[in-house]
DNA sequence: TCTTGACTAGTTATCTTATAACATATTCCT
DNA sequence: AGGAATATGTTATAAGATAACTAGTCAAGA
């Protein structure tokens, strides 16, 4: 769908992103007997609006003006449940939410910040993840999860004025 | 001082690697002309104490205790100066904040978090970092901060029970 | 059918983390 | 000494996250 993460820096049609993206994780839902209940899916939908992520009051101030309820846990539950089933990802450095790109597939993202626009794009990380086993490794530790993140400037806002 | 980051996870001399890191620091500060006041003095020094990363509000109670001020900020200043001259890491996983293990060396930190006893490590990223770089160029974004985290078991936390 | 248990979604209340804005004091340089 | 820059302190508030309880849904089994 986006298997090199190049999408979400590149001007693309994004209904047919987000579609394909929301089309796959039901699939994957399905799949797995997960129920991705009105709540969950619309939360969903909010993140896939853009390649940004979202903090977890934006999510809520959406769902609450389309009916749903306008406490922090209705979105910190749907946003817990997209995390841990894969459709979505937390970004720790913006303690923000965004759509996994990948849903379904077994994946380490490695996350690129645009300090300019804001974009998020999800790199391949399998070469990240090895390294970081590896940097890992002569210190005895475990690596059970990680969290790789970079902050810089995309493609578009690298432009002439900063 | 620790070059390979082998310590936090091994029994060692604290006390002799907290003076060298204080001392380490304090060169540092004194060759680059920065103040190393009471409060960011002491603030490092509370970081020392362990090898674990310490919330705001922790280090702001410590500091409290010993006649500093009491407000928020006072521990929010203090650590913004250690995190910004390096002599402090922010973890941003844990909404934390560590002593940084090698001080006025240029480092890409690879933090390594024990989740069984809070234990922190640093290891050396130099490798991570550069295949991070790797992941990002065919994106054509310009990276330029990065945080690498991982979240897993030390050595001694291996054992039995888990 | 009715009951029980698992799960979902809603609420109130509270906690933790972080920053804005302003006043005072200190330090550094001329 | 005077003035600029830096540092410390305050109050108040914003922003992020969770605990604890209540109630509705739904399917499996008595
Ligand atoms: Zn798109
Ligand atoms: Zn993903
Ligand atoms: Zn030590
Ligand atoms: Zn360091």
């Amino acid at each position: 769908m986006d298997p090199d993460g190049t999408l979400a820096f590149a001007s693309h049609d994004h209904a047919a992103c987000r579609d394909g993206a929301l089309a796959h994780a039901e699939a994957v839902a399905e799949a797995k007997g997960l129920r991705l209940t009105p709540v969950r899916r619309r939360a969903l939908e909010i993140l896939l609006e853009s390649h940004q992520a979202l903090g977890a009051y934006d999510v809520l101030d959406r769902l609450a003006e389309e009916g749903f309820g306008r406490q922090p846990p209705v979105a910190y539950r749907a946003l817990e449940f997209l995390v841990e089933h894969g459709f979505a990802h937390r970004i720790r450095r913006l303690n923000a939410f965004a759509a996994c790109m990948h849903p379904g597939e077994a994946h380490v993202p490695v996350f690129l910040i645009c300090s300019a626009c804001n974009g998020l794009a999800e790199a391949p990380g399998a070469a990240v993840a090895a390294s970081l086993r590896q940097a890992a490794g002569p210190l005895g530790f475990r690596v059970e999860r990680m969290s790789i993140e970079a902050v810089g400037l995309c493609p578009a806002c690298q432009g002439g004025s900063e």
